[in-house]
RNA sequence: GGGGGUAUGCUUGAGCGGUCAAAAAGGGCAGACUGUAAAUCUGUUGGCAAUGCCUACGGUGGUUCGAAUCCAUCUGCCCCCA
């Protein structure tokens, strides 16, 4: 069987390792319980968190026991290595809820049980995952223990040098001892987790080196066993921008906040130079086939990206919404029949429509301008399509005339589609 | 505790008391070109019943014919001294 660590050395997932001849051993010695930390500042995950997700995914394949932990303890303090601004606090309840939407996605890519007794769809392996929030043993901490047996392996020289808290130091943002505190937290996650469930193996973002590190440093100087860490590469797009983030904001796992087939678009919207990277990131194509489609060039580079949008979609929301994100998609684009295609979709009663609705009034209506004024430059500028067909006056009235078997296709620029259907009432 | 500074539209950031819905850049949107890509070029980018009206420059209250611009006060953030 082909070695784990190979896999996500070639795949490109390790960025820093703290040594990679012990891990790789580590792996293939034998079963290795290994963590990553999630954000849970929303419901959802976004595309983003899904580089940890697949390392980990590929870990669990290999025969390795995950643990995702969301910070219950440390979100409520707000991590300062996000250096532009702390990250807002959130009350337990909240991040609990989060947790819940959190699960329901890891569970998409992984085996996990949710950490209460009554898990149901996993067998008791010991390969089954766990799922668990920090703010179990963080929330308990008494503070004076906490300086004495944790505060005192740490040292305050070192961790200023860390390149987050300098940053934060430098740059006159300021930082407060709360924040502070946050590496010594995310710490004494390792060293709880490693005794309880001997983990062995922390894996996160290449921001979070630094915490990372003094988990590892603090498990040997209080158990003096040898634990590690990896990092993924922070990812961004070729253009430089952050992954995951469009026009509408974050590319969302959760398909009531990103719908499958709009998911379906982000990926196929990559970019060119990125296709080979984000292939083998977020699929598990073999490296062949990726280094195949890699090699498309022009115009036939779709093909990859076409495979990549299916791919990715169909590990977040199943085969069949890719394969209706993909027959959606190629409808709307390769000139298909676009009744069939899963768009954004709205109902309007026959009588609004006999009277005529204004165009701007419509196109704002159904969320493909945020404003009326946004309508009319929309108009004006030669983006508004009702059935395919253009429209530019902006006193255009829309009415019964202009109906295509009891359906409206509003488009608004090239890619945003919205169907109207009209209903007697 | 004392002294100083700062707070502007999605972001960064300029802004003489009137000509400021507010420079500039980034980002966004639309158009052209394309391959549902990138780069490039053009237009646009607070709202509305739209040659005008309304809301906006941290909060409140003043001065003034008139304030993002002046004063007072409050709040947040930052710096220096202790």
């Amino acid at each position: 069987m082909h070695d784990v660590f190979e896999t996500l050395n070639e795949r490109g997932f390790v960025k820093q390792i703290t040594n990679a001849e012990q891990v790789a051993h580590l792996l293939s010695e034998g079963q290795v319980t290994y963590y990553v930390g999630f954000d849970a500042t929303a419901t959802s995950l976004h595309v983003g968190s899904l580089v940890p997700i697949m390392a980990m995914a590929h870990l669990q394949r290999a025969g390795h026991t995950p643990i995702a932990i969301i910070g219950g303890g440390t979100t409520m303090i707000g991590d300062p290595t996000d250096k532009t601004d702390a990250r807002p606090m959130l009350s337990q309840e909240e991040i609990a809820a989060n947790g819940k939407g959190i699960l329901a996605q890891l569970q998409r890519y992984l085996n996990l049980d949710n950490g209460m007794a009554n898990a149901s769809n996993a067998q008791a392996t010991s390969k089954v995952g766990k799922f668990l929030n920090n703010a179990d043993w963080l929330l308990s901490i008494n503070y004076i223990e906490f300086l004495r047996d944790i505060g005192k392996h740490f040292r305050v020289n070192e961790m200023i040098r860390a390149e987050g808290y300098r940053q934060r130091l430098e740059r006159e943002l300021g930082l407060s001892f709360l924040e502070f505190n946050y590496q010594l937290l995310q710490a004494y996650d390792y060293l709880c987790l490693f005794r309880e469930y001997g983990c062995r193996l922390q894996l996160g973002g290449d921001d979070q080196w630094g915490n990372i590190l003094a988990g590892v440093d603090l498990v040997r100087r209080i158990e003096g066993a040898r634990v590690h860490g990896l990092t993924f590469p922070l990812l961004t797009t070729a253009s430089g921008a952050k992954m995951g983030k469009t026009a509408g904001g974050a590319v969302w796992l959760d398909a009531e906040r990103t719908s499958p087939y709009e998911f379906y678009q982000y990926w196929i919207n990559t970019d060119d130079r990125d296709v080979s990277r984000f292939l083998a990131y977020f699929t598990f194509l073999p490296m062949d086939e990726i280094r195949r489609l890699g090699s498309l060039e022009d115009a036939a580079i779709r093909e990859a990206k076409e495979v990549l949008a299916y791919e990715t979609t169909r590990l977040a929301h199943g085969t069949a919404e890719a394969d209706k994100a993909q027959a959606a998609s190629r409808a709307a684009f390769g000139g298909g029949n676009l009744d069939e295609v899963a768009m954004p979709m709205s109902v309007i009663d026959t009588n609004r429509l006999e009277s005529g609705i204004p165009i701007m009034e419509l196109f704002h209506e159904v969320g493909l301008a945020n404003s009326r004024s946004e309508a009319r430059r929309l108009v004006q500028q030669g983006g508004a399509y009702i059935n395919e067909k253009q429209y530019r006056a902006i006193d255009t009235v829309v009415d019964t005339e202009l109906l295509d078997e009891n359906a409206l296709l509003l488009r608004a620029g090239k890619k945003r589609y919205h169907r109207i259907l009209i209903e007697e009432n």
